[in-house]
DNA sequence: CGCGAGTTTGAGAGAAGTCAAAGTGTGTGG
DNA sequence: CCACACACTTTGACTTCTCTCAAACTCGCG
């Protein structure tokens, strides 16, 4: 669409922004300075960069689609036209209910794919919404479904994500089923950070994209009861908050929190 | 395996045993009176009987399983080597935990597949495990693929299941992040009393085939509490409780009770 | 500088969990 | 065929965790 160059600033920045903090722990290769992800670890790359046919390469993606902070992305209830793979900024995914907000089933980072929900009816059952301007990788779905019925890899790939979704949602369940509210807090954190780990920046030290009420409709409790978990996290020494940015000082703790025991 | 004629008896029978209620609205053109679910109404049906090509019908099934009660049909942490379609009988998919028992995921009824999150890694990251006597068709993953590789129908009905399977999940996420004891219980008994529908049985009278347990396992509840809200709602006419068999007395009430206002 | 969205903190209420005991039904073995 | 044992369920009393309601606080922005 427009010229990417200037997503640099703002919301689209990494984990911890640009600014006061360059310097902790990111690692070079997979995040760019400029807080859009690499395509290598980008979990739609197998489907932009088919390796055997670099001629389909360039069309796959139809085009580049910047969102502006609240603006949703694809509704539930409408047909599904794209899949998408999120570039830069973050987005909520949220299951509608009928008194309004909802609860939300996941939070996008750079590199996670959208709207694969799509393909049990062809029909969206969940929203998407940016929470701070972004920008995605839109590709239609009938490309998708052309290139997955040739070329084996890609459909096998699409299973993957679909299964590997399916997966973290089952263990999403669990812990709402089985964890204390700071246990849940406490692994929301941990995963969060093994997430950016995985994507080259640093697990230790990121920002925090959602509000706490937010947070609080991911893991089934209010939002005080999220603030005051955390601020008894960061009374006890295990993590370090100011603004929305927050820094693991003690990993351990927080996942020997999660233990059956305690 | 075996001659699948003896699997009429005992735990394999549908939702009301064929004993004490043969009457009760079980309409006929998918459901046997032995409790074998018809193919018609089966997940895979597309996988087993592709109509074009009909050389493959009699292949793609490996092999008929036989299971008794409490016997695990896959393991978290083991290669997929299958997946599979419920013929008769339940069974439970059990996210494991470290203290052992886990969060219960879904029942399995009769003509639900099974196996699906495999697809992620090659690897099971949930174990099922039949709650009484129960026989599953088997489908070799490597079959499964290849065919879904050749046929493109077979690719999209992979994905289908797969989302829609995400998508159930999703909701089963915001149950437990949203709504009362007493309003999970209720969702519970509709959604089961729907996917009976669905097999052609009678929606209104089905059997529990769980232990309070398992049904409090699945919805992050103590078996004290689902047994009290199975009182309470027996105590107000909605429901009837006569051992493991339930009957839906007003519906509109218990679809009522999942409205926010209440 | 002051407004407003978001956050933090506190006090009290309510929902579900825990512990405990009694009740029910099933299946086994005498 | 009956009696007993065991597993599951039901019910009760009490505890605890999280929610609700309320007020003070912070920070970014106009």
């Amino acid at each position: 669409m427009t010229d990417p160059a200037d997503l640099a600033s703002a919301d689209l920045a990494g984990p911890a922004g640009p600014a006061d903090a360059p310097a902790h722990a990111r690692s070079a290769q997979a995040a760019s300075p400029s807080g859009q992800i690499a395509c290598t670890v980008c979990a739609m790359n197998p489907l932009c960069h088919p390796r055997s046919s670099p001629a389909d390469a360039s069309s796959l993606v139809e085009c580049r689609r910047r969102l502006r902070a609240g603006e949703t992305l694809y509704r539930a209830g409408t047909p599904r036209a794209s899949i998408y793979a999120v570039r830069a900024g973050f987005l909520t995914v949220r299951a509608p209910a009928a008194d309004g907000t909802g609860h939300i089933v996941r939070f996008l980072l750079p590199g996670d794919a959208a709207g694969l929900d799509g393909f049990a009816s062809g029909i969206h059952q969940s929203e998407a919404v940016a929470l701070g301007d972004s920008e995605v990788c839109e590709i239609p779905a009938y490309r998708a479904e052309i290139l997955a019925d040739f070329r084996a890899a890609i459909g096998a790939h699409l299973r993957g994500l679909l299964a590997r979704e399916l997966g973290e949602s089952h263990q999403h369940a669990a812990a709402l089923a089985r964890l204390t509210a700071a246990q849940r807090v406490a692994q929301f954190l941990l995963h969060l950070s093994q997430r950016w780990l995985e994507r080259g920046y640093s697990g230790c030290a990121f920002r925090l994209p959602m509000t706490r009420r937010e947070m609080g409709d991911h893991l089934g409790l209010t939002m005080e009861t999220v603030s005051r978990v955390m601020s008894d996290f960061q009374a006890r020494g295990w993590i370090a908050l100011a603004r929305d940015e927050v820094k693991i000082r003690a990993e351990g703790m927080l996942r020997a929190s999660l233990q059956p025991s305690k």
